[in-house]
DNA sequence: TCAAGATTTAGAATAATTCTAAAGGGTGGC
DNA sequence: GCCACCCTTTAGAATTATTCTAAATCTTGA
């Protein structure tokens, strides 16, 4: 085990409060959404897992991004009808997505965002998720 | 034509006004849509159209979702790693998904969204997609 | 040290969506 | 009214995204 590996942190301690294991895959797969924030998909995940993991395989892909979406270190984006993106901000932000150059952007929420819902009696409502679609400012100079 | 297909309606109008030709296919999937307000997906809608248009084909429904997408008759909800789903309530309003029985419920909206969003400079939002997720009234009673 | 249970792996299987090429259909110009 | 053009539909193949399976491996607690 490396140094970081052996001394405990907010990545080993959530997936043990879950009672999920500590794997070096799952470290890694935290490490690529972390190196670079760009709402990968869980095959561009893969492609950069494997640079420094070849063996790593697809599934175990998808079982680190469901581990860590469970253990509250991750965020799955459902942003159009392609594949589901992956978010390691857990702070209260949203998505805006740039309908021409398909990038996505973290927007803050100065506002709660359950503020300007009412929900019917008795639901209990867990997570928010809001998209914006929308063009970014560099696309929109291009128009 | 049916005398329903002669006059001309809302349906009608929008598809022509971007271009769109009247076709019966489009007129039937957006009549399912309206018929059962369920969210269904791409594949529900197709099996739903089959039984009054046994002829329609799979690659039909889609081209005709995209095209009442576009013209502004139906919103496209994306919810979770599953399939797209469809909705013809075109009033600004948010989905609740429940989590336990995969339902989808329409929520009104008091406050309109992009108050609580601050967006960088130069960028320009087109829609605003609120999803929450959690347990329905039903679900929760259960627990 | 061992057993139990969690995790990883490769690859198959399934699901969701898009593409392709040919056929059909409507509309404007003549 | 006829024709050419372009939009739309069709069936089925192809592609993409995700999940499943069974065997091997690893971790942990008794």
């Amino acid at each position: 085990m490396s140094a970081a590996e052996k001394k405990p942190d907010i990545f080993n301690e959530r997936l043990n409060t879950l009672g999920f294991r500590f794997t070096p895959q799952r470290r890694r797969v935290y490490e690529v959404l972390l190196g670079k924030r760009d709402h990968p998909t869980a095959d561009e995940v893969f492609v950069r897992a494997k640079k420094q993991m070849p063996e790593i395989s697809h599934a175990t892909v998808y079982n680190c991004l469901d581990a860590l979406v469970e253990c509250g270190l991750v965020r799955q984006v459902q942003l159009d009808r392609g594949a589901t993106r992956f978010c390691p901000n857990m702070r209260e932000h949203c998505h805006f997505y740039c309908d021409d150059c398909d990038t996505v952007f973290d927007v803050g929420l100065p506002v709660k965002a359950q503020d300007g819902v009412a929900l019917p009696k008795g639901f209990r409502a867990k997570r928010f998720e809001i998209a914006i679609h929308g063009v970014c400012a560099d696309c929109a100079k291009k128009d």
